[in-house]
DNA sequence: CTTTTATGGAAAAATATTATCTATAAATAT
DNA sequence: ATATTTATAGATAATATTTTTCCATAAAAG
């Protein structure tokens, strides 16, 4: 959070009060909002910020590597500040996009090289199911 | 493909020159066009076809189950008439999209379901990398 | 404290996708 | 074959998401 500043000033960007809070809310929180999501949640505290605003942000904050973005094949993008590589969970029934924590398939690229004759630098990787909340709705 | 008429018969719906057409292109190349890039392909024989046509069939074939939608993390979908659940590989230069032949990885759900409450139905996987063609250009 | 430069916000534009409407083409029955 | 029914193609408008433009202003530098 301190080398934000660092990390800005080196890049001649500015640290103005809506980045870190764009930038802040996404480190608080595991539920990969999307633009819309972070406009409506800041609004409370920036009733004047508007949507371009969160859009120009978080590109930034893309460029910087400091957030990565996600497409769970809605039709829009979702953010997240945890730019480790780590799998995601999306619940079919009620659209929650979770981490799956501590697992790691970074071997699963290796592996690929064996079909392809690509290069592979990278990988993202979509679950689709039920979360809990929504298995116990069913019963 | 002979079934395809079967298929359009059961559902009541009409098995129109159009729609074989990009059922047909779809399942000619494996190159998991856009609809944009499908309204191209077939506009020297369609030329009056029109791009909500594209999009109103290819929707049509997604439920008949014959076509599946990709979303590589661009801003558009991609189709693709295989609907076997297979992984695809995205070349981060040209931008090309391959499937990735003969490797299966649905064991990776039992496993994921180690690290998560979900009840996990399916999944997709996206590898990212440089193609033969753009490794060569890069030399 | 002044100057320089990047930026926020409003509005418009661009892009992708969906919906509406009607003449017409495709399937079905005759 | 032909008539009839019904789904559909295509044009157009609408919607949604994201990007761009423009300018007053706020932040950093001198």
């Amino acid at each position: 959070m301190e080398n934000l500043a660092a990390l800005f000033k080196e890049k001649n960007l500015k640290l103005t009060p809506q980045r870190y809070a764009i930038y802040k809310y996404l480190k608080s929180t595991k539920a990969h909002p999307s633009a819309e999501m972070i406009y409506e949640a800041l609004r409370p505290d920036f009733p004047t910020m508007s949507l371009a605003t969160v859009y120009k942000t978080v590109k930034t904050l893309i460029e910087l590597g400091v957030v990565q973005e996600l497409n769970v094949g809605e039709d829009n993008f979702r953010f997240d500040a945890n730019v480790e590589n780590h799998p995601h969970i999306v619940c079919t029934d009620c659209g929650r996009v979770d981490d799956i924590e501590d697992a790691v398939f970074e071997h699963l690229n290796k592996e690929v090289e064996n079909y392809t004759n690509f290069k592979i630098k990278t990988h993202k990787l979509y679950f689709y199911g039920v979360c809990p909340k929504c298995q116990g709705e069913q019963n």
